[in-house]
RNA sequence: GGGAGAUUAGCUCAGCUGGUUUAGAGCAUAUCGUUUACACCGAUAGGGUCGGGGGUUCGAAUCCCUCAUCUCCCACCA
């Protein structure tokens, strides 16, 4: 039987065992039409997070949706080798070993990362599983397996022959913690609090002097110029002179150039052409020579002459103290400036002059943003375009290397000064031969570094398919149907996916791009491991209910806002599959009769209640189209809530010892089924349980498959039961005020004289308002004068018989208020109409609407002030 | 420095092409309630002159201008 609680880490996990035994989440192509979509590889070391949990929540509310549908559905799950993440920790682990990299052979140490991802890796598709996520599990991928390297190695090669692959030696972003250089993307700036030293520096020959301005005191071994801007006049006397670097005592020219802003400090700067990326161009303009003064580690190198092997901040304090001693510091003021770090590491960038692979991005640009633009890929919130569109019109060439192990190592090999790129070593050697017959595999020097993580991922929506061999699955599969993810990757992966896709197969890899927000605390901070303000998903989904952790994710998330995380809100979605399991218990308790006829009240009812979900169902689709899961939800959350549970069971049930109908209660079970279906994709669990409860004789198997093919059953029940919705609420507001219990039965007048027709030709409604008003009678009169306490709703008067005193003072006052109000909304409306300009210009069903209201409103004056006049009668009498 | 977006009840947000909205929802709040599904509950109620100012219009939360505040993206001056 029926349990009193819902238990629903025991239920969950049942169907989940069910799901996966019945293969209901596989796909393979067939005549259906497909939907698809590639998950967002979460690191394959990492565990489940809040941002996880919302991203594939939406995810598997979309494909359960298509799958209720009769699409094909195939949500491809995977991992990402996410080198430098993976590489960071598996660096970090050995340490705690007491292992040092550096100790290490490059297999050794591969040795180990593998050993760590055989032991971590994919623990986060597991925890995937407890959210109730509906992939295809076997097709997991791995950025790192064959088939997905393959395809990296292919499309490395291809954009080498077709020239938009090089080597360049240029200023790099470099990560002395990683020790390896990062992309752009991968850096990520933000306002420091930090000092600026004002450092004198002697010219050669003189007791004069010239005071720059830096934050980086410990490049000063790095100086090989001073500039200032060429039309100043504080320094033209300069000109031709040297000045001599403070403490290292090299001699370094005075030199002029536009670059420098004379407003800025004292109007001269230090030029350091190794360590930074503006100084780097202002000394190939001057030919000044580069001093190299870091090891990439972040240490002084032999070239900086001083504290060498100590580290650059340990090293700007000791400097500046030494030039302190030798008075070289005019001042320090405390200053803010932005720093760039490592997203990976948190490690602050340094520039860097080093040889790295780039990729050419203007050609591959071109495409990509065409499509969005003219939103053949289209972006959801559309307001991520202008940010897309930015970047792609300014983009910067794409570093690829990365000076690290983990990941798919760049496939280039070196033979004195040539280079030759192929899929492998042996083809390699045989492009090479065609220069140098002789070479052997021994002679070519494999290149050491990997591919940035990104240069596997931007494949993914069509290495998954193994696209670039198997063009069956691509075609029926790709372009993927829609892309979840969060914003915040929209250059580093979703714009070179984009990229790849129009590359290598000629089309966007999806249709639409369904950005989430980020994950935030109720103050609006981003959830850190730092703050600890991020809840243990896990836990959650423990305490609550995958079910209830799914609603408080969506619940909160407005299509493409960040989503403010409360436990509050999970809290709710676990008291809401409390309320769905007791109305299955109320539903399943009652006993049933086959005597007589359905009554009217109850036909009502259910024809109403069919009608509401018809309503609601054309208003999900349309939140559907729109990714407003949200709002999809609330609405079904009010509707099964509300009009399921508080009105629609109230209306039809039993009087205690009495049974009900078998028509009623078997059109009872259809429209809980009918509710469970539409909620499924948000709630699966619960809702296949309540499901299976329901059908006791089922047709098909499970409710993933069941969808609700409805047909119009018009609406003209849904406007009188709200009229008599009103009513009922008004009594037993009444009833509140005048302290009168809910088991008295009362008596009811309503007016016909006024507007009654739609309501009253509606056969049932009386039963339901009695039944809910808990009245002896409803009576139809023509009578303006009964004792009692009247209200109106839309234009009906009504008058309830409390037999008991009225006090009229009290009445009077209510019903002058109410009276004031209508007076004042007549007003406005006639406002409208008494003007000309608005009969004559506005079209003519808005004039007609408010001449209804208008019409409405001095009816409900008329009989507001009959009422008052009455009442001011008796109390008078 | 360049660009984008936001500002509606205590909180989080709807309000889609100006007109049944003197503005809706959920949560929160208050009052009442041991009615035989549910206190992880029921019933009812209160709460906003739609950031300020100006304009367009017969009519503006909705369009335009301006100011204020906030958020984000890009670039970056040492």
């Amino acid at each position: 039987m029926i349990s009193a609680r819902y238990n629903a880490t025991e239920i969950e996990a049942k169907w989940y065992e069910h799901w996966l035994s019945k293969g209901y989440f596989r796909s393979i192509p067939d005549e259906r039409e497909s939907f698809s979509i590639v998950i967002p590889p979460p690191n394959v070391t990492g565990v489940l997070h809040m941002g996880h949990m919302l991203n594939n929540t939406i995810q598997d509310i979309l494909i359960r949706k298509a799958r209720q549908e009769g699409k094909n559905a195939c949500w491809v799950p995977g991992t990402d080798h996410a080198s430098i993440a993976t590489e960071a920790k598996v660096v970090r682990m050995l340490r705690e070993k007491g292992i040092k990299k550096s100790d290490l052979t490059r297999d050794e140490f591969l040795n180990y990362a593998w050993q760590w991802k055989e032991e971590y890796g994919g623990i986060i598709l597991q925890q995937l599983r407890k959210l109730g996520a509906s992939c295809d599990w076997d097709r997991t991928a791995f950025t790192m397996d064959d088939i997905r390297s393959e395809a990296v190695y292919k499309v490395f090669v291809d954009l080498y022959n077709s020239g938009k692959l090089y080597r360049g030696n240029r200023m790099v972003n470099w990560d002395p913690e990683a020790k390896t250089v990062l992309s752009n993307e991968e850096v990520i700036y933000g306002l420091e609090q930090s000092k600026l030293y004002h450092v004198k520096y002697e010219i050669d020959g003189s007791d004069d002097f010239v005071v720059i301005a830096t934050t980086r005191p410990e490049t000063i071994p790095g100086d090989t110029a001073i500039a200032v801007h060429p039309d100043d006049p504080r320094y033209q006397h300069l000109k031709g002179k040297n000045a001599i670097v403070p403490i290292i005592g090299r001699k370094v020219p005075i030199i002029f150039d536009d670059y420098v802003d004379r407003e800025f400090g004292t109007g001269a700067l230090k030029v350091t052409p190794a360590h930074d990326v503006n100084d780097h161009e202002i000394g190939k303009r001057h030919n000044l020579e580069v001093v190299d003064i870091f090891n990439a580690d972040g240490t002084m190198s032999q070239s900086a002459t001083v504290y060498i092997g100590e580290d650059r901040f340990t090293v700007r304090k000791k400097f500046s103290k030494d030039l302190e001693a030798h008075g070289h510091i005019v001042k320090i003021e405390d200053y803010q400036n932005n720093v760039g770090r490592s997203e990976r590491t948190n490690a602050v960038v340094e520039p860097r002059l080093s040889l790295q692979w780039y990729v050419d991005m203007e050609a591959l640009a071109t495409p990509a943003l065409k499509a969005v633009m003219e939103d053949i890929v289209e972006f959801f919130p559309k307001s991520q375009k202008n940010i897309y569109r930015h970047w792609m019109e300014n983009i910067r060439d794409w570093c690829i290397s990365r000076q690290l192990w983990w990941g798919h190592r760049i496939p280039a090999w070196y033979y004195l000064e040539d280079v030759f790129v192929a899929e492998n070593a042996d083809e390699a050697l045989t492009i090479a031969r065609k220069k140098y017959p002789h070479l052997t595999l021994a002679d070519l020097k494999p290149d050491d570094d990997v591919l940035d993580t990104w240069f596997s991922s931007w494949l993914w929506p069509i290495s998954v398919f193994d696209g670039f061999n198997d063009k069956d699955q691509l075609d029926y599969y790709y372009p993927t149907s829609v892309l979840v993810t969060g914003w915040d990757i929209i250059f580093l992966w979703v714009a070179r996916m984009i990229m790849a896709g129009y590359e290598w197969t000629g089309k966007r890899p999806f249709d639409k791009v369904y950005f989430t927000g980020m994950v935030r605390d109720k103050q609006r901070r981003k959830m850190s491991k730092q703050l600890g303000n991020s809840p243990d998903a896990l836990q959650l989904i423990e305490d609550y209910g995958a079910d209830g952790v799914r609603f408080g994710m969506m619940a909160s998330s407005p299509a493409g806002g960040d989503l403010l995380f409360d436990e509050k809100l999970v809290e709710q979605g676990r008291n809401f599959s409390n309320k769905m399991w007791n109305a299955l218990r109320l539903l399943k308790g009652w006993e049933i009769t086959d005597a007589d006829q359905q009554s009217d009240k109850d036909a009502l009812a259910s024809l109403w209640m069919e009608q509401k979900i018809q309503e609601a169902y054309n208003e999900l689709t349309k939140n559907f189209s729109e990714f407003r899961l949200s709002e999809g939800l609330m609405s079904l959350y009010n509707l099964i809530w509300n009009d399921f549970c508080s009105w629609y069971l109230e209306m039809i049930k039993p009087q205690y010892g009495e049974k009900i109908h078998q028509a009623t209660y078997a059109q009872a079970i259809q429209l809980y089924s009918d509710l469970c279906t539409l909620l499924h994709p948000f709630m699966p669990f619960i809702t296949e349980e309540i499901w299976h409860h329901l059908k006791e004789n089922r047709e098909t198997d499970c409710i993933m498959s069941a969808y609700i093919p409805r047909t119009s059953t018009g609406n003209h029940t849904l406007e009188p039961i709200e009229i008599s919705k009103d009513i009922v609420t008004s009594i037993r507001d009444i009833r509140q005020k005048q302290g009168i219990k809910m088991k008295d039965a009362l008596d009811l007048y309503i007016l016909t004289s006024h507007k009654t027709e739609g309501l009253i030709t509606l056969s049932g409604w009386k039963g339901i308002v009695e039944k809910l008003g808990v009245l002896q009678d409803i009576h139809l009169t023509d009578q303006v004068d009964i004792e009692g306490i009247s209200f109106i709703t839309g234009a009906e008067k009504c008058i309830l018989q409390t037999m008991q005193s009225v006090d009229i003072d009290a009445e009077l006052d209510n019903l002058n208020k109410e009276l004031n109000y209508q007076i004042g909304f007549v007003d406005s409306v006639m406002k409208k109409l008494s003007n000309d300009k608005f009969v004559n210009n506005a079209p003519a069903d808005v004039v007609a609407k408010e001449n209804l209201k208008m019409a409405d409103g001095r009816e409900r004056i008329k009989i507001l002030t009959e009422e008052i006049e009455r009442l001011t009668k008796q109390k008078n009498s």
